[in-house]
DNA sequence: GCGATTTTGTTCTCCCGTTCACAAACTCCT
DNA sequence: AGGAGTTTGTGAACGGGAGAACAAAATCGC
């Protein structure tokens, strides 16, 4: 088998991926082509949904269900052939070119973060480190020096930067936030634990660590109450 | 008024909250929580559900209906009584009890996480570190020491540790979590990019950083395409 | 005490996402 | 070439969550 072929449709372009694709398959898209990454790695050449559904950890129907979103990609009888299909993905969440992104606030996570490797092999690298702290600018952190919060304009405007990192403090992030939207960044992902209010063509993504240890407690309390109920119950 | 108030059922107690909060209620009661901590730092005795859905970042029918779920613990006319309603989600969540953790894997990541001080004060302390590499163990990280992860069961055991941090590389994520679900771990918070497969009874929580930047990426491509496609068709 | 006002708790409707199930389409074997 | 066997793409049914809207309940002023 090939692995070139051609599209389907001989149109001008497939009418599927105009405008709008279900944000619940946008969320998953990218695990999908981690686990396409990871197939083309083994040097697997084709693989069926149910194949990718399992190394992604979903159902095969939703995937199937999600990939028709993009397009018709997949062969009847056969299955997906994997690079053409990450190709694919990629394109579709923007991943052909490089995303340059500022990160505020270098403590303890901001660090973590600037020395993350993942992003860098997924089309994303730090244009930035900043904090506001004067005593730690010029501070070498992964490979960047740390800058002042002040050059920010100048920072967005000369590398084109859209996105921005917030994991500063609870109690600076609104205004770092605001400092951010009013240099040009329209997509901010916040582990600051504080609700950012932005204007409508800012997107914010949260990543709170406490929210997710405590939704854990959550489920952990009632299988020791349920646990205890069915005790009480049998006795 | 007082802070103090009587139930409103004098019976056994409140079917409402028997079996079942939403999924999706039970991830915003942490932030309603938090919401209710700036509240009552503020010294605030009363609010309506409108100021805690505004802190909160939420419209306030789907605040009045999540707490609706835990029981009835507004006053109509009123609001709800800030540090009543907080120790009744508390309650709910399961923060009236401390939850000791493990984090396994002290690499940039992991680092940052025993050092975060958001665990401690939410209820969450870190019961020990791990790491596999023999070199790093008996290292100290934020006041704890680093154990070996031979030292699992022993840790598990004796703390009643129900819940795991895998900050782990990707490789090793699957077979950490193995040995935490051994060792009687039953909800994991997974840092690392890897799909886990878990025992039914076991939770797993993801954190993702390069899919949230991902999904980010997607709509900033959007925004750029539909910005060109309004252009081109203004000419 | 009573009407005006405020704010909750809940019902109803709508929409999004998930899952099932099957026809269409492709390959392989004889 | 044709039938058997696979696997995709999608229509339809279903379930859960979001938001609007309103009745019930409490306070306040007179």
């Amino acid at each position: 088998m090939t692995t070139a072929r051609s599209r389907k449709s001989g149109g001008a372009r497939d009418e599927r991926a105009e405008r709008g694709i279900p944000e619940a398959t946008v969320a998953r898209l990218p695990v999908y082509l981690r686990a396409l990454t990871a197939l083309a790695e083994r040097d697997v050449i084709t693989a069926s949904s149910e194949d990718l559904a399992s190394a992604a950890g979903v159902n095969s129907a939703k995937l199937r269900k999600d990939l028709s979103y993009l397009g018709t990609y997949g062969t009847r009888g056969v299955g997906y052939d994997v690079n053409y299909l990450r190709y694919q993905i990629a394109r579709e969440i923007g991943l052909t070119q490089d995303w340059p992104v500022v990160i505020v606030g270098i403590g303890n996570l901001g660090h973590a973060l600037a020395n993350y490797s993942g992003f860098a092999s997924r089309g994303f690298q730090v244009a930035a480190l900043l904090d506001s702290d004067p005593d730690r600018v010029g501070e070498g952190v992964g490979g960047l020096h740390i800058s002042s919060l002040d050059d920010l304009d100048d920072i967005v405007r000369t590398c084109s930067v859209s996105i921005g990192v917030i994991a500063t403090p609870a109690k600076a992030a609104q205004d770092v936030c605001d400092r951010l939207v009013t240099a040009g960044v329209s997509s901010i992902l916040n582990f600051a634990p504080a609700v950012l209010s932005v204007p409508d063509h800012v997107d914010v993504r949260k990543v709170d660590l406490s929210i997710e240890l405590q939704i854990l407690a959550y489920h952990e309390q009632r299988k020791a109450h349920e646990l205890a109920g069915i005790e009480a119950r049998a006795i």
